[in-house]
DNA sequence: AATTATAGCAACCAAATGGTTGCTTAAAAA
DNA sequence: TTTTTAAGCAACCATTTGGTTGCTATAATT
């Protein structure tokens, strides 16, 4: 099975789903699938394969009301990203160490 | 063509470059295609493949000495993706509001 | 009860992706 | 100078991806 990070970088890594995030985002109530699938120049089923995916890498959620299914984002998917980034923090110190050390250099 | 970021996202959608990424991180060193596909059950070629598209993407630099190439980690492509989620902060307060009217209401 | 609208299922398609191999070029070491 | 070694180029391959269409099921509206 494919890992929580990597179905999100997944997720994230094509550009027409990272739009449907933002949309969602946007939108101040759930969407249904229709809804989404009118502001995109994708079929509905083009649509509702990029949600699956989103919804897989629980980066939104699904309710179904009726025949309808609406769909909101979830923001705190967002924090797996950070912390995957968060890693590199302590090494950033070192590079501008490196950066440092090298202006020294230059000015001795 | 395509935007900084989403070579960014495309890059790091794969495991394999995650990887390569990491271990130029970790690595106090510059690294040689080799010695980095070393680390990897993939053939150079398929490294090198990798590689290239971690360049291109700005993750990496590359700096010919002789023969060989030598890759290092560039931690600043990073921030563009700081930069991608810092959009989405605004709309956290607005979500912890929301759930905050939840346990309000359950509450009364 | 008939019609319309929302969504699922499945098959299909072209292009992109992640990998391979074989051969060449050129720098370094023997 | 011959032989290794590092890397590039190009063709090839299977799988995944991003999209389509046609048809079905079911809920809502008339």
């Amino acid at each position: 099975m494919q890992s929580r990070i990597n179905k999100i970088f997944k997720a994230i890594a094509d550009p027409t789903r990272r739009e449907i995030f933002h949309v969602l985002v946007l939108a101040t109530t759930a969407l249904s699938i229709t809804q989404i699938a009118g502001q995109f120049n994708i079929s509905r089923q083009g649509i509702t394969k990029h949600i699956m995916l989103l919804h897989d890498a629980g980066m939104l959620e699904i309710e179904s009301i009726g025949r309808e299914k609406y769909c909101q984002a979830n923001l705190s998917a967002l924090n797996e990203i950070r912390d995957w980034l968060a890693f590199y923090d302590k090494f950033w110190d070192e590079s501008l160490k490196n950066l440092q050390d090298f202006l020294d250099t230059k000015n001795s």
